[in-house]
DNA sequence: TGTCACTGCGCAATCGATTGCGCTAGGACG
DNA sequence: CGTCCTAGCGCAATCGATTGCGCAGTGACA
């Protein structure tokens, strides 16, 4: 016997069975009681009755008016496994303990949805907007913070990565290693964080002496996720018989492609190739072998991120705000980075360094 | 130069400019324009000048003339893991197609948690909810949606795996690679499939003459997400040394953790153990190695969820109203399972004293 | 010229809650 | 007795879109 669903009583209802005015009922319930000199008792009445009658106020109606609807909007490239939706569950762990609820919508790199998304949501009056790893290609009426965005733009806070300490960690463990042949992946192009991870690691590898040779440098190109594309490219680097004993990848889903793909041609990780992820998502502790990479804290982004699009929504940051929010990463070592093995085609200068991989691997909670 | 922030721009706004009532303009935007004979011209001019300034109707004001809010929610138990991502990508899908947007809350198996969101969802009008292995602790006034639920209520549409096809894919997989000591990894006691599934197994094994060795059936404790439950029974598990061939997990995801001790003890996978994992999560084909495992078609369940929520929703679907919509999984053959090797009924044994050279553990720090 | 049938569109109420003002009655005060 | 203050509330506009009616103009026809 289905209970009967119970049509929610409305304000004037209330307002008309108490024989006060909508105002005051109002102002009751939302305790704005004192500020308006309303008398304890009819106050006690207004209450008891919401109480009994289960009044909640309409979301919509409340909405309209007040133009606040306590929803942000987050806006991702894709909802699948790793990098987003680790930084989601940052996000809602802040935003669902003040009250607030978020949309979550996924672009897909198309363009039509990149402009329309946004647009949608504000339609539904969301407060702000968090953008992970995905361009805003208007100014917003609305706070946005964006992760991983690097866009100066008023109004919009970025919280980024500290890239140059990440392709310095990144590079020195390999070099320390023994490592002069290192290939890269680059991220694609609509990535946000590729051209300036670039540059950092162009920087890093200028500041640790170390060549970058161009030949080994490829860049993803499909857009699908997973690992498929640095599989792909990776098997086009090693095609070039370009001899590398060591790949950074732009990701460590990519790494994993990457791995797959040297692999295939006969090789051993870590032994023959090193290979250097980045990001630490779930699997790459997981992975065979688990990921060396640069971590980088998903979530704690994704928990910045929210607090602080939340500061902005009450307008708690005070001019002039900050145009990003740095967050640090750490190298963790795992098994798939090695020194410099005998086996690879040209082994330079092989170093016998006494600097044995003893690093513990940091147990970094997510 | 900064753009003008995207304001939305208004119905009232907008008939202005067209210099046209805003019920015409409404109608026309609502495609009502025919039954209420408004000229071709008139037509194409509003809907250009919509286009081009981007109109979309609030959704708050809409919502509230016609007690709607294109919104549901959506509860899951965790946000970060594989099962609920890939679910939740097809979810969206469906649901944005048709100008919904979607909730996300995730509980965390706490009871307090459980049963709040619903409520909050609620009282924020959402039209339906879709509940993805969690349970439902009452009768709700809206339609809702149960992936992995198995509770029969009025009201509530479950989208099921078909368990008896999936436990007898499974085992006659393993049987007829020659395995007959079969462990076993159980589901927490709070997952929703837990119970049906190990019923389907059972049954599947007694169809296929296979013994159940009550000493080599475990069940996942901890509650937390990740391999590391999973990595843990099979330690103990392994402990017992009651001898194995294979070991089917409760999912990809508990097959990873399970590889891991396996490998702990010093055994390889196929070749002393072959695991059989269950979801086909993205990982468990990049994992290594590639996993075996039975494909349950997430993305799909997400969709054929939303599909119906949206049916419920539109009360398109004519009593009497099934009970639960069914679900198909395959068997994805990879490498973590293979023949009977001839070692392998006594592998566990010998091994007995790897199992707490401990060096390795810490490859799963996470 | 009056009537009628259309065509094409507008008026204004409505959804439910919020909110800037303002009003009234009673007592204090001089 | 007139003025002022204060406590306690109410009026009515507003948010943006939807919708039941209704109305003006035009041409045809008798």
């Amino acid at each position: 016997m289905a209970k009967a669903p119970v049509k929610p009583i409305t304000l004037k209802e209330l307002a008309a069975m108490l024989e006060l005015s909508q105002s005051t009922v109002s102002r009751i319930i939302n305790g704005e009681a004192t500020a308006h000199r309303i008398a304890e008792e009819t106050q006690r009445r207004v209450l008891h009755a919401a109480a009994l009658n289960g009044y909640v106020a309409n979301t919509m109606a409340r909405g309209l008016r007040q133009k606040r609807t306590y929803t942000i909007g987050v806006i991702v490239p894709e909802i699948s496994e790793g990098y987003s939706t680790t930084v989601l569950s940052g996000i809602e762990d802040e935003l669902l303990k003040d009250g607030f609820f978020y949309f979550v919508v996924s672009h897909r790199h198309r363009p039509d949805l990149l402009e329309g998304y946004p647009r949608m949501m504000l339609a539904r009056s969301v407060e702000g907007i968090i953008a992970v790893d995905s361009p805003m290609s208007e100014d917003m009426p609305v706070p946005v913070v964006s992760i991983s965005g690097h866009d100066r733009r008023d109004g919009v806070i970025n919280i980024e990565l500290d890239h140059d300490q990440a392709a310095h960690l990144a590079l020195s463990h390999l070099k320390s290693l023994g490592h002069r042949q290192i290939a890269f992946i680059k991220g694609q192009e609509f990535s946000s964080d590729t051209k300036l991870r670039w540059q950092a690691i162009v920087q890093a590898a200028s500041d640790l002496d170390l060549q970058i040779d161009d030949h080994l440098v490829v860049q993803l190109q499909s857009p699908e996720p997973g690992p498929a594309p640095g599989q792909e490219v990776t098997r086009l680097l090693l095609q070039t018989k370009r001899p590398f004993t060591a790949i950074f990848a732009f990701n460590d889903v990519t790494a994993i492609g990457a791995i797959s793909a040297i692999r295939e041609a006969g090789l051993r990780i870590p032994k023959d190739v090193s290979v250097l992820g980045f990001d630490d998502i779930l699997s790459a502790a997981t992975h065979h072998p688990p990921l060396t990479t640069i971590h980088q804290p998903l979530r704690s982004m994704g928990q910045v991120a929210a607090t602080t699009l939340l500061s902005l929504i009450r307008d708690d940051i005070p001019h002039p705000r900050p145009e990003a929010i740095t967050v640090y990463p750490k190298l963790v070592v795992r098994k798939s980075t090695g020194h410099l093995g005998q086996y690879s085609d040209i082994a330079p200068m092989q170093r016998e360094s006494a600097a044995i991989e003893s690093s513990q691997v940091e147990s970094l909670g997510q």
